[in-house]
DNA sequence: ATCTAAACGAGACGGTACGTCCGGTCTTTTC
DNA sequence: GAAAAGACCGGACGTACCGTCTCGTTTAGAT
C-alpha cells in the first residue's frame, strides 16, 4: 500500500509488523470519525493503534500521507455497476461516490489532503496514484462498456479520447464533490438522474463534435 | 465585512480601528501566499499587520473564519462578461474563476476552509454567504441575460428553475475546481471551450425535459 | 494618603472623586482576601470598586503602590496598650501585631511588597513611610513610657539610644514575622511571654553594656 | 534535588537529563540576579539553560517551586564556624546569613516565595524542607557545641528544649532578615555583636527560667 | 542454539503555535 | 478636565503536538 515496496537492503533484523500497519490505518479512520482532520494527532492515532509514535513515523512521513493511505482503501469499494445502460451506470456511480463522501472520515479528510497537496507536489502524486486514479478507471471502464453496448461510438483519435475522458471525469467527480461538500445539499436519486441527463446530453455535443448523434437518455425518447 | 454590522449596543469606549481590519485581511492574504494555509499562524498575521494578537482574536473566532473573510474579498472581482452569447459568457466566467483559483492564496485556502466546514456548521454558513453566493449570482445573471437574448426559454416553474440553476452551478464550479486543484491540469481556453460545449449540450437535455429544443451550440444544429 | 498631597495645579475641570479612593482601597483589600497577592489584578480591583481602570492608574503607579496603601491603613489599628509594665506592654504589642499578620490580606501582601521593594527603591521608601514607621513608633513610645515608669534608665547618648531602638524593633518585628509567616507556627500568649522574657533579658545585657542592671522581668524575680 | 528520589516505576523511555537540572537551576539563579523575581519568566530561564520550556514544566510545577530549589542550594554554604565561644559562633552565623541575604538572587527571591507560600501550603512545606530546616540545624548544632563547652547547661526537658530552639531560631533569622530586607540597614560586625549580646542575655533569662546564670559574653569579663 | 540487527514500547527532548490573560496606554463619549 | 468604557500593543502564561532522540526489550532470520 505505501512506500516500502522494494525490500532493497534485505539485511538481518526484525521485520516490520504487518499487523501494525492494519491497526494504524484502521485507527486513523476511526480518529477521523471521532475528531475530524484538524484535531487528529499522530500521537492519538498511535495510542489508538496500540503502537509507539516512532513506529508510525518509521512508515509515514506525516499526517497527510497517513490519511491519504487510510482513506484510499475506502475507494476500493467503488465499482462500476452493470445496470444495462450508460445512464443508469452513471447514476449508480454517482450515488456510490456520494455515499462515500457522506462518510465522516472521507468527508473531513478528502478536501483537507487536497488542500495540503496544493503546496506539496509529492503529496499530490500520492493522491493521484492512490485516490484519483481509482476513480478515473470507473470512467474509462464505463465508456468501454458503453462502446461495447453500442451506446457510444468507438474513438479513432486516442488523444481526443483521453481528453474527453478527463473532461468527463472532472465534471462528474467535481460536481458530486461540490454538491456534497460545498453546497452541502443531498446527492439523492433525483439529483443523480438530472445530473446524468445533463452529462449525457453534453456528451453527445462534445464527443460528437459533428454529426455523431447518440441517443443520450433513453427515457427522454418518446 | 463581518459580524458587527448592527451598532447594537452603542456604548462608550474606543471604537474599533477600521484600518486594523484592512491591514489584517491584507496581511492574511500575503501570509497565505508566503506560507500556505497550514503554516499560516495567527501570530504571524498579527505581526505582519502591525497589530496585537488580541486585536485579531477580538474580531475573528479562529484561523478559518479569518481566511474565509480574507479570500472572500477576492471573489468580488468575478463578474459576468457581456460577450454576446451564452457560450462565450460561460467560457469567460470559467476562465475568470480558473484564474482566481490559480492564485496561490486562493488555491491553498479554498479547499482547506471547505474541509474545515465539514465539521463546523457555522463556518459552512459563513462560506456560503461570503463565497458561494458570490459565485452563484453569476449563474443566475448569466441565465437571465441568455433569456433576454432569447438563447434560453423563460422558466414557468420557479422551483424547477432554481433546481436547474443549482445543478449548473455545481457542475461549473465543481468541474473547474476539480480540474484545477485535484487533477492539477491547466484550465485553458481549449478546455473551457470543450467544457462549455458539454454544459450547453447538457443544458438543452435537462431544461428541455422534452422536445423543447434550444439552439444551444450553433455548431450542433445541422 | 498617597501621591497627590498638594493640589498643586488647581485648574478647572472635574475634581477627583474621594469616594473612588475609598472604594478602590477597600476593593483592594477584599481582592487580597479573595485572590491573594499573585492573582490580584488591577482590572479586577477596578471592577470591584465600580471604577474604570484609568481612574486607578491616574492615582497609583502600579500594583505594589496600591497594595502598600491598602494595607498601610490596617497598621493604624496598632497601638501601645498601657498595661502597667514593660513586659506586658511588649506582650500586648506582639499579640496585636501577630493578629494583624494573621489576617489574610496582610499575610499575603506584606512579604510580597517587601520582596518587590528589594529591587525598587522608591517602593521601599513608601513602605518605610507608610508601614514600618507606623510600627517603630510603638517601640519608641514603649521605651519612653518604661523610662517614665523607671523600668528603664534614661539614655544619655542619643545615637546609642537610636541604635538600640532600631535593634529592638528589628528583633521584635522580625521574630514575630518569621514565626508567623516562615515557621508558620502560632504566635500565642505562651510564645509571646517567652519571647518577651528573652527580649527583656537581652535588653539589660545590651543597654547595660556594663554593670547597669535592670530588673528584666519583674514578675520572675522573687 | 526534587521529587523523584525513588526510582519508583523504573519503566522504559528515555531517562531525564541530569545536566538539564543543573543548567536550569544555575540559569534560574542568574536570571534572578539579572531580572529579579518579578521579571523572571520561565521562558527566559529555559532559553538561558538551553532547554525547552516543556522540559522545565515537566520537572517543576511553577516559578515558585523552581526558585525555591534554585536558592535552596545556596543555603548549603551556611555552616557553623567553630570559633571557640558561643558568642562568636553566633556572630559568625549571623554574618554568614547576612552575606547570603545580601546576594541579589537570595534577596529578591526569599521574601517572594515566602509571600507565595502564605496561600500555598505545599510550597510552604517545600520551603521548610529545603530552606528553613537547613538554617535551623545551625541553631541546634550551635547549642550542642555550647553545651559541650559547658557554656550552656544540658536540657533535661526535651520539649522545652525544642521550644527554646525554635524561639532562638525565629529571633535570629527573623531579626537578620528584617534588618537586611525591611529596614534595609547593613548587618555589619558591630550590629552582629550588639545583637548577639542581646540574644545571649535573653537566653539566660529564658533557658534559665530562674537564677541559672550563664557567662553571657566571656570576652567582656576580664 | 546462538548471534545479530532492526523493529518495538516508552517517554524525554528542543521547538513552535496555541488561545488567554494582564499590564499599561490610548481614544471616545458623557458628565 | 475627570470619569466610564473599552479597544489597543506587548508580552508571558501554561498546554498541546510536532518530529527526533535515546533508552531497554523483543523477535525473526542468518549462522
Amino acid at each position: 500500500m505505501q512506500s516500502r515496496s522494494t525490500p532493497s537492503t534485505r539485511a538481518g533484523g526484525r521485520p516490520r509488523s504487518t499487523e501494525a500497519d492494519t491497526a494504524i490505518l484502521e485507527a486513523t479512520r476511526q480518529a477521523l470519525v471521532d475528531l475530524g482532520w484538524t484535531k487528529l494527532t499522530l500521537g492519538d492515532v498511535a495510542t489508538r493503534a496500540g503502537v509507539a509514535k516512532t513506529t508510525l513515523y518509521r512508515r509515514w512521513a506525516g499526517k497527510s500521507e497517513l490519511v491519504v493511505d487510510a482513506v484510499a482503501e475506502l475507494f476500493d469499494e467503488l465499482e462500476l455497476p452493470d445496470s444495462g445502460s450508460l445512464a443508469t451506470d452513471i447514476e449508480g456511480v454517482v450515488l456510490q461516490f456520494a455515499a462515500l463522501l457522506g462518510r465522516p472520515e472521507t468527508k473531513t479528510a478528502l478536501m483537507a489532503v487536497v488542500a495540503e497537496s496544493t503546496t506539496d507536489e509529492p503529496l499530490r502524486e500520492r493522491i493521484r496514484a492512490s485516490i484519483v486514479d481509482r476513480q478515473k478507471r470507473l470512467v474509462l471502464a464505463g465508456r468501454a462498456r458503453a462502446q461495447d453496448r453500442g451506446e457510444l461510438p468507438a474513438e479513432p483519435d486516442t488523444a481526443a479520447a483521453a481528453r474527453t475522458a478527463d473532461l468527463i471525469f472532472d465534471v462528474i467527480a467535481g460536481a458530486v464533490v461540490h454538491r456534497a461538500l460545498v453546497s452541502a445539499e443531498p446527492v439523492d436519486a433525483e439529483w443523480a438522474e438530472q445530473f446524468t441527463s445533463l452529462v449525457l446530453g453534453g456528451l453527445s455535443a462534445v464527443s460528437g463534435r459533428g454529426p455523431t448523434a447518440v441517443p443520450s437518455a433513453p427515457d427522454t425518447a418518446p
